[in-house]
DNA sequence: TTTAAATAGGACTAATTTGGTCCAAATTGC
DNA sequence: GCAATTTGGACCAAATTAGTCCTATTTAAA
C-alpha cells in the first residue's frame, strides 16, 4: 500500500502513451483509450483533468484532440501526480495547512517535511520522456539517496 | 494525496510517543491514549499491530504493557509504515507481483522500481529517534537528492 | 484462589474515498 | 446543418479505511 491512485497510475499511463506518439498531430480519446486498453470514459475524464491541469492541451470540435503542452523532457511524473492528487505531500502534517487532531503529531512535523521533500525530488527528477521506451537502454535513471548526520 | 494512512499516521505517532516515555518500565494502552489523545480502541489497536509486527514487546496481565522491542535508534520510519501497510510501494508494478491491468503500463515499470527505491531509502534512512524531541537542534537530518543522468 | 488489570484476536459497522459511467452543453470543421 | 470532439458536472457502485466492541487469555497481587 502507500500507493498513488489508481487514475494517477492511469494518467502516468496515458500521458506516457501520449508522449510516445505522433507530435505533429492531435490524438483523441477513443484513439488513446484503444490505445492503451483503459476504458473510453475513464481516458475521457483523465484527459479532461490533464488538459485542465495544463499538462495537455486541446483542441476541441471535429479533427480536435489532445497533444503535450510542453516537450516531454520538460514534464515530469511530479506534474502528472500533483495533477491528479495535489500536492504531493504523505502526511497532512506536511502541508502548510497543518491541522493536526492530535496534538503530538506536530513533534513530529519536522522529520516529516524532509521526507516529503526527498520523495518529491525523486519525482521531478523523473521526465515523461524517461518513462516512455524511447531510451531503454541509455541508464537514464541514476537516483542516489545520500544519508548523513544519524544522531 | 498520495498519502499514508491515517493509522499509520497515528501509529507513527504512537512509536514516537512511546520512544519518549521511560524507558524502564512498561506503558498501558490507556496511558498512551491519555498522553497521545488518542481514543483508547484506537491505540489498542495500534499497539496490537505493532506488537503483532514485532516493534513492541507486549506483556500481559496486571502490571502489563508495551514497551520498545528495539533502541530507537534502530526502528525506523519505514519498519512502521510496512507493519501497517506492507511493503513501501508507490504503485503495484513497482511489487513482484505485477499484474498489470493494461500492458502499457509495463513499460514504466523500471523507472517506477528505482523512484520506489528511492522512497523507501529515505524512509529507512530515519530512526524513531530521530522523530522524538530528544535531539531538536542537531541537524540531524541530512537527506540529499542526487539525480544525475538525464536523457 | 479469587479478582482486577492488561493484552490478544477477531468480528462488525460506519464513514470516506475511489473508480467508473453517463448525460447534456459547447465547440469546431466539413 | 451535421458529425465529431472536448467540457463540465452529476451520479452511483465498489472498495478501502477508520473506529468500535466483544470475548478469551494471561498475569500480578490481594
Amino acid at each position: 500500500m502507500m500507493r498513488i491512485n489508481k487514475l494517477t497510475d492511469y494518467g502516468i499511463v496515458v500521458m506516457t502513451r501520449i508522449a510516445d506518439m505522433d507530435q505533429s498531430r492531435v490524438h483523441t480519446a477513443r484513439e488513446i483509450s484503444e490505445d492503451t486498453r483503459i476504458p473510453l470514459p475513464t481516458v475521457t475524464r483523465l484527459l479532461k483533468t490533464l488538459s485542465g491541469n495544463g499538462l495537455l492541451d486541446s483542441q476541441r470540435g471535429s479533427q480536435g484532440g489532445y497533444s503535450l503542452s510542453r516537450s516531454s523532457e520538460d514534464i515530469s511524473v511530479a506534474d502528472i501526480i500533483e495533477t491528479f492528487e495535489g500536492p504531493i505531500a504523505l502526511t497532512e502534517c506536511s502541508t502548510n495547512t497543518c491541522e493536526c487532531a492530535y496534538e503530538t503529531k506536530c513533534s513530529v512535523e519536522e522529520p516529516w517535511q524532509k521526507i516529503n521533500d526527498t520523495v518529491k525530488n525523486a519525482l521531478e527528477g523523473i521526465s515523461l520522456n524517461q518513462m516512455t521506451g524511447k531510451n531503454q537502454n541509455e541508464g537514464l535513471l541514476n537516483l542516489s539517496m545520500n544519508y548523513s548526520g544519524g544522531m
